[in-house]
DNA sequence: GCTGCAATTGAAATCGATACCACTTTTTGT
DNA sequence: ACAAAAAGTGGTATCGATTTCAATTGCAGC
């Protein structure tokens, strides 16, 4: 494969010269026109290892989730990828599994690649012992984000969104509300809040379970609490698996909504306005967080020394049969 | 940052001894401890573009697909990247969105990033234009090969999964049946073939349509399908983001399956068990996939000169109440 | 105690680019 | 027309690791 000296040798210049044509810098167009029909004729590919060396920047960032098959993230990754790709930047793309080694070794690899920046989505144990400065990069976290943390980040309003879907429960007419939230993200911990602040205003219990980020779990606790004599008239459920986990419950114990109970959650995923009347859900602007976070890295980029900053967008309520009127 | 030389100077040893250690060469254990012991004090990272740049491996791979957010791809994609990093080796995601010249950018990048190979699901156009020889890398290819096409590849029986579809809804005793494919994929033209295939061998028409990849273009030429005064009794649709579409269409339109218009398709996707008495359709085993790619891959670069290999899958028939008898 | 071989270790070259500095040529201003 | 500034170009050091080769050490065998 050609490297720069050999393009430098047939086009009859030096290989700074031929570097400058790489990097637009100054070069007549004269020069600049025969080292580009050189590095056609030797169909040259500057090698990206070299440059990232010499030049001490890897034009590279690192985006850490938990499960990229969790349509969250995948919707997140897709517009961080195409607004990194825009920017001239690679991305390099880890799932962590809500595992916290995973996540220490992902983010030594981070350092190793010596990365420009890294989008998190960390978990709750995580959360607080994110330091940037001991990094040697700079983080925005994503969704799963505590007042303590010391970085940047970009997150839903999230005891909000709650609080709007108990608040609209409340109108439709129902008392008993139940909560099922996820154990192992801040953002679970931050929905329960909402939920129970809400409930607590309007003097009502707020019953609430926490189990691991998965279908199945979901799917056997919500089995089990209707089975109970104490079930809830309707369930708010915390995000868009945990959701799933609790419509499959629902069809296999044979129960309807609203009129067995009504279900309500976050994370509008295609198949929510299929089943049945639809089903009501906070949706969250996932482009946009995708998108923002990767600005705010760049923006951080820019400006290392700017304070800390959060950005919190806001979901949007979609009402759709599954909460209507008893 | 901490760097070879520093660690070398805190164990007070030479620097190819700590390579060594980095690379399990040979040392003794007692300098090795006493190594290991520097790198933890200044806590040291190697840095990978140095390494990559003179060891001439790179330890990458591409993964090229068209959309992440392609359920289908998203499941591969997981499976390929813990595949890649079990063997130590990182991954590079690109989302071609079906478009031909982000493609040939996208392998452009690989050659500059000098990728130990790539995963690669091609449209239609590119398939037969890949030549690992002239890229310097070898690929394998994925979900949309064509027998002329010079790369190993992981396939699903086209033909056969399609053939299957239709004779299950023959033997359920449906004969007027209308077929909708992708225009971009080779996937989607195999699957036309062995729907065609089929239908003919039973002596019946094979009306079939072609529409871009989107939920969208499927909706809109579902409903007009089924607004013809020759619509089909049952549609067979070729992947899971057109069948997602022709859901919406059929629910726009208050058509109901079996009765109105039997619907089958690939794909197993997690709402498909979810409506109504669900959906039939052949899944595709897509750990195996990535995996299998992930693997041939490996075995390529084991092995560079053995000869081309394409491994077919089978996809499983699984039949819910979307295509029953009427 | 000496020889020979294997196991460790170090010195220096190298991977392929960019950065910096010095030098030459061209352009600009007066 | 001349000085000063700007633009263009080349030479060399350098990024931070691995690799190669040579030198040293340790140890077994006699």
């Amino acid at each position: 494969m050609a490297k720069i000296k050999d393009v430098a040798a047939a086009a009859g210049v030096s290989p700074s010269t031929v570097s400058r044509v790489l990097c637009n810098g100054p070069v007549s167009d004269k020069v600049r026109k025969r080292v580009e029909a050189a590095m056609a004729r030797l169909d040259y590919r500057p090698n990206l290892a070299a440059r990232r060396l010499r030049s001490q920047h890897t034009d590279t960032i690192g985006l850490i989730v938990s499960d990229i098959r969790n349509p969250f993230f995948t919707a997140v990754s897709r517009a961080v990828e195409d607004e990194a790709y825009r920017n001239g930047m690679r991305v390099i793309l880890c799932n962590t599994d809500e595992n916290p080694d995973k996540e220490a070794m992902y983010l030594r690899l981070m350092q190793e690649e010596r990365v420009t920046g890294v989008i998190f989505a960390p978990t709750r144990q995580m959360v607080a012992s994110i330091d940037p400065q001991a990094l040697g990069f700079p983080v925005v976290m994503i969704d799963r984000v505590s007042a303590d943390a010391a970085t940047d980040a970009v997150v839903l309003d999230n005891r909000r969104a709650a609080a709007q879907l108990v608040g609209h429960l409340l109108q439709q007419g129902y008392r008993d509300i139940g909560g099922l939230f996820g154990n192992t993200s801040n953002t679970g911990m931050e929905r329960h809040a909402g939920f129970s602040e809400a409930l607590q205003q309007a003097g009502l219990a707020a019953p609430a379970r926490f189990v691991a980020p998965s279908v199945e779990a979901a799917e056997q606790a919500v089995l089990q609490w209707l089975a109970e004599p104490a079930r809830p008239q309707a369930l708010l459920v915390s995000n868009g698996v945990l959701l799933l986990g609790a419509v499959r419950a629902l069809k296999s114990a044979g129960l309807h909504w609203p009129q067995d109970v009504a279900l309500v959650g976050f994370d509008n995923e295609v198949w929510t306005d299929l089943l049945g009347d639809g089903l009501t859900v906070v949706e969250q602007p996932v482009n946009e967080i995708g998108r923002t976070a990767m600005a705010m890295l760049l923006e951080r980029l820019d400006e290392p020394e700017r304070s800390q900053r959060i950005v919190v967008l806001q979901g949007k309520l979609v009402v759709r049969g599954s909460s209507l009127t008893l």
